[in-house]
Order: C-alpha cells, then sequence, then structure tokens
DNA sequence: GCGAACCTACTCGGATATGGGATGTCCGAGTTCTCGTGG
DNA sequence: CCACGAGAACTCGGACATCCCATATCCGAGTAGGTTCGC
C-alpha cells in the first residue's frame, strides 16, 4: 500500500480539527505541518477531490476543505481514494490456459480467487465501519491539546 | 500484491493432487501445465521452501513436493511466504514529524496504524482459516475430473 | 554375468537485466485580496 | 470618503522526471540414473 494513505489520513485530522466554519487550509500548510513533500501531497488531495471527499477552493484565501461531516468519511473511502477500487488480488484466470483445464468462458470465479475475496471484503468491512471522526475522538482522548495545537499552528503558517 | 500468491497457490493444488506417493513434480512442468514463465515460478517456490512448506529434490528425478499435509498449510501461509511478513501499511510516525507533534518516543502506535492493523488482522484471520485443502475439496466438487485430469498430464510429461 | 566408475541429462539455486508504477518535482490557469487612483 | 480597476500573490491542477521493486531471464552447482568398461 503507497505511503500516500497515511499522509492523506494525518491531514485529513487536520482539517477535520482546523478546517472548521468555512475555513479552508492549503495543502502547502498541511504537508509544511507534517514535514511532507507539498506538490506530492497535493496531488494525493486530487484523488480525494474526485471522489468527492474533499473539495478545493482556489485562489488567495483557498485551500481543501472536507466535503462531507467527518462522521460520514470511512477510512474504506480515503483508502478507495488513493489506491484505486481495484481488488489486491487480481485472478488471471490461470486454470483456463495452457494445458490445464479447458479454455470454456468461465461460470464464476475460481475457489481461490473466491477466498482471496472473502479477506478482503472482510478486511474492507472493518475499515468500513471506522470513520474519521472515530479517530479523531480517539487522538482527543489520548492526547487532548493535539486540536488546539494544530488549530493554533496553522492559524499563523 | 504480486502476482505470484497465484501462480504458487494454482500450482499447490496441483502438488496436492500429483505429488502423492513420494513423487516429486519439476517446477517446469508446473509452469508448462499452466503457461506460467518456468524461471520466475521457480523463483517463486524458492520462497516456499525457505518458508519450510515445499520441499525440493534436485537431480534427474527432482521435484517440488508438499513438505506439509495440504490441510496443515493456509492461504496465509503461502501468502506470507511470498509476499513477507510485513504489514500493507507502513507506518512512518508522522506525527512525531514536523511542526506538529513532540519528538517523543512513540509509547504506543498511532490511533490510525491501530485501526489498520485490526482490518489486516481480520483479513489474516480470514486467509489463515482456510486451507489448501479446502480449496482443493472445492474444486473437486465443482469439477471432479480436475485432479485425475492434472495426474494423466504430468505423468506423461 | 556382475560390479564399479564414468558420463549425461536433468533439477534447483542464486546472480543478473528490464519495465511499470509509485514517488517526487515543476510550471501554468484561475481566483481573491490589496493597493492605488479618480471622482 | 467611496467606487472602481489594475496588479500581485497565492491556490489548485495537470504535465513532466526519477527511483525502486515486481517481473523475467540466464547460467552454474549438484544429483540421480543410464552406460560402458574391466574383471
Amino acid at each position: 500500500m503507497g505511503r500516500g494513505v497515511e499522509w492523506v489520513l494525518h491531514c485529513c485530522l487536520d482539517l477535520a480539527w482546523v478546517a472548521r466554519d468555512g475555513r479552508a487550509v492549503p495543502s502547502v500548510s498541511l504537508a509544511a505541518y507534517h514535514g511532507l513533500p507539498a506538490a506530492y501531497l497535493s496531488k494525493q488531495f486530487q484523488l480525494l477531490c474526485r471522489a468527492g471527499l474533499v473539495t478545493s477552493m482556489p485562489g488567495r484565501q483557498g485551500g481543501l476543505r472536507l466535503a462531507l461531516s467527518s462522521d460520514r468519511i470511512s477510512l474504506l473511502d480515503v483508502v478507495v481514494a488513493i489506491e484505486g477500487k481495484e481488488p489486491a488480488f487480481r485472478c488471471m484466470e490461470i486454470r483456463r490456459q495452457g494445458p490445464g483445464g479447458v479454455p470454456g468462458s468461465p461460470d464464476r470465479p475460481c475457489s481461490i480467487t473466491q477466498a482471496m475475496r472473502r479477506a478482503e471484503l472482510a478486511w474492507r468491512r472493518e475499515l468500513q465501519e471506522i470513520s474519521l471522526a472515530d479517530i479523531a475522538a480517539e487522538v482527543e482522548f489520548k492526547s487532548p491539546s493535539a486540536p488546539a495545537h494544530a488549530r493554533q499552528w496553522f492559524a499563523t503558517n
């Protein structure tokens, strides 16, 4: 899995804390706050914009903002937006190739693919049930100063 | 996920059917049976040998054989042997870098990492509970001629 | 005829190329704020 | 003092390099069986 996922998730938490009341946060500031390459982070957020999770505003006081309430954005939404919706296990229909197996059209996926899909489904279900708000609440519980710290830093940068 | 996983899984089914009674199957034959690149498949099986899932015999009548009974090899064993035991999501401890977050030593993983680990754990658990024997039984049920077909082909090649 | 030594064919194993995608960078289009100017 | 327009600064968005790993390949080390020679 690309590490852009981790970057975007952390930055989305910042957006949930800072970009309230109609205020937008530039991607450059997000990158600076975490010490990340700015241009590449912007590229990752483009994917989130296309997925409809984030809205972008150009111009001088422009920036990024969550398009939905943080409790309506799941971790799976973010992961799929960055990594794509293709499953990690790609079945090439080996059983139909070569001397083994008749070359008929596949009526249904092979057993190996079905097992892999079940496993991925369990993974997706786990990520589906966790929202950005859940993560934010957990972080606030473990380090209550984090939101205020972020708000103060972004207000002066 | 690399496609070597799919190749090796299909070939392990063949081993379960053909390489009984002390008979070994060369990796070249396995590759030919499925129309796969022989040298690369051999390289993948090297990983399975190191993991202790397969034993290799050099020499004229050498080849590959399952090191354990097929009901004692889970899909997770094969996936981990090929892909490695590193989790797909790698936490870079972003919260400790840059102006955000104090640079203290991390006492425990961040909330995002914990959530990702839970999801991967669900995925691993699903794969752990399925063995090669389960897959083989399912295939035999759906196409009962597959084992005999494989045995006959490998006996004459 | 029988045994042993040699030879050949065949196997795995590691070292070695190559291509595609993830990673990283740059510049242009567009918008908003600001400042200066005229009324 | 107020309205207006030009300019500047700042933003995103897509096009352009670069690097690493999955993929693919080749050749050497080693073994088992077949063959041949000597007794």
